[in-house]
DNA sequence: ATGAAAGCGCTAACAA
DNA sequence: TTGTTAGCGCTTTCAT
């Protein structure tokens, strides 16, 4: 397994320039040759070395891969999204962890760079400029994944999160709830938490509605849930929205502590369609963000800008949807 | 920052291998000459190139990682484990899924050398003479993840799950259960299942307790429950070992349904500690599986074997631990 | 349709 | 301590 090309040429008995071109198709090579060179490279187990013709072609087929945390919920499919589509279109994917770490992630880019990447997938929780800075001093073709730019400057995919939003308050309204609270963790922490609950504000004002807000600690269960049933106890809501299923599950038992039934005296709608939203009693009505889609759609993308293939749009919005369990249907 | 070697030395006034001595820190370079180099590097924000790196030097620094399914529960995990410590080892990682299918996770492997990547993590259900055959042709160290070869030919990181079982089924017994029914999908679909399956029995047995099983015709909550619960209403243990956290779940749902109260008319134990135990009421007690440890150590092991320092074993065994919770607390 | 030869950007002897 | 030089295994002109 450790022939070179060279030496698929000598047993051929061609040039290696004829090797190469029937390992690319690069060139009309006549039948009988690449006969030859084929059954070459089969006796010799001949496998082209990436390495030495990332080097000489300055394409190396492979593409970085930067996430904030690969074990966060849902974020491996995202990955695995990717990945995918990256096979189809022959390329590999080098994965790193950032942390969310500016620091880090601009590093990345640099050492990315290093293992001449032909192209970036970047995630973060929200853009900075030194990112852009650093995407146009690698001279890498980026897409954002899962990324909001709001002033357009890299191609992005991503979902309408404040429309998302919206569409929960307006789903909830239509099913006769007018006093309807969301549910969060604190502010300025998560670009994502913080877009959604824009939509919220701006739907319950548009409706004529007074926002009301339970805010955790930390968006975590174990100490969401005695901060919602404390702030529950005080004032019962008709309905709630949670910025993600994490805590729409907290918001749900806490509820149910204190003897409201779910969905008869208060109805739950969540974030994300994380498999425990299916898991709970009663299941949870939640916003599906397309996560493997993002990966998908971001990696296809990608491929366009790297085969310079028509681009129509640099922000592709992929569709959300409501999908509704037990947990509004009443 | 597409300066070269070569444009570094030039600027600093020494020759390239000089730069390279400095880069690499390979062998004793005057101070002020060091210095040059340094400040020419900086002007010209040069990086260097890694592909022809590892061309010239037949190391890329970079290792593969073949899963199943990144997107599997927890999986994500165990692969940011070999992230973190691959970094401290100044590694980056290929990471491909293989859907567990033999031709893919060999195609994989030849890949993987065409890359040239220094060595390989694997996991995969069961390990196969396929397999070793072929790392044997890539002539590339490999490292097992989470995956067991009872023949000892491949270094691997995994835990006892037989002992695992054995454990959980003593546990239970020191509760006062005599009873103890195990939960699992199908056998001979998942290796990890069957082993744990074989502790269950193994110790019912030392125990001269009669086995009992209730088989689910899928490993997935939806089709389990409704399977358990009929089994469930027809004879009810006192205590149940579930193969895993989703049929954990679904058997405590289950139980439930029937007004059995847990955990004191049935205990539950599960397996893998994965985020559900604790988002269920009552929270369920369930063997932890080390995700992040297989990845980080079998990682670590990886860089041993490169860097050829001293290795003990061939087969790590990583502790497992009974997390007791709710559900067998009485 | 095929071959010869010049790199790609680096590392690693070997000299000096 | 530093420089010269020969590759590493391919792709890619340029000839033929």
């Amino acid at each position: 397994m450790s022939a070179t090309i060279y030496d698929v040429a000598r047993v051929a008995g061609v040039s290696m320039a004829t090797v190469s071109r029937v390992l690319n198709d690069t060139a009309v090579v006549k039948e009988e040759t690449k006969k030859r060179v084929l059954d070459a490279i089969a006796q010799l187990s001949y496998r082209p070395n990436a390495v030495a013709r990332g080097l000489a072609s300055k394409k190396t087929k492979t593409i970085g891969v930067i996430v904030p945390d690969v074990s966060a919920t849902y974020m491996a499919e995202l990955v695995r999204g990717i990945e995918d589509v990256a096979r189809m279109y022959q390329y590999h994917i080098i994965l790193s962890n950032s942390d969310g770490q500016l620091t880090r992630e601009t590093d990345l880019v640099g050492t990315m760079w290093e293992k001449q990447v032909d192209g970036l997938l970047f995630m973060t929780m929200e853009l900075r400029q030194e990112h852009v800075d650093t995407f146009e001093q690698a001279q890498l073709p980026v897409v954002l994944c899962r990324t909001d730019d709001p002033e357009g400057r890299i191609p992005s995919v991503n979902i309408d999160n404040k429309q998302a939003a919206k569409d929960a308050v307006n789903f909830l309204m239509a099913k006769g709830s007018g006093k309807i609270a969301f549910v969060s963790g604190p502010e300025g922490v998560n670009a994502l938490s913080d877009a959604r609950k824009a939509g919220y504000i701006q739907a319950m004002q548009e409706a004529g509605l007074e926002p009301s807000y339970i805010m955790t600690p930390r968006e975590e269960y174990a100490t969401a849930i005695a901060s919602i049933r404390s702030q529950l106890s005080v004032d019962r809501p008709q309905a709630l929205i949670a910025s993600n299923d994490e805590l729409a599950v907290a918001a749900l038992h806490a509820s149910q502590d204190l003897q409201f039934r779910v969905p008869n005296d208060v109805m739950i709608l969540a974030f994300d369609n994380t498999k425990i939203t299916q898991l709970t009693r009663p299941h949870l009505t939640t916003i599906s963000q397309p996560m493997y889609d993002y990966g998908a759609v971001a990696m296809r993308f990608l491929t366009k800008l790297l085969g310079d293939e028509q681009i129509s749009t640099y922000t592709v919005i992929l569709p959300h949807q409501i999908e509704e369990r037990a947990s509004t249907m009443k």
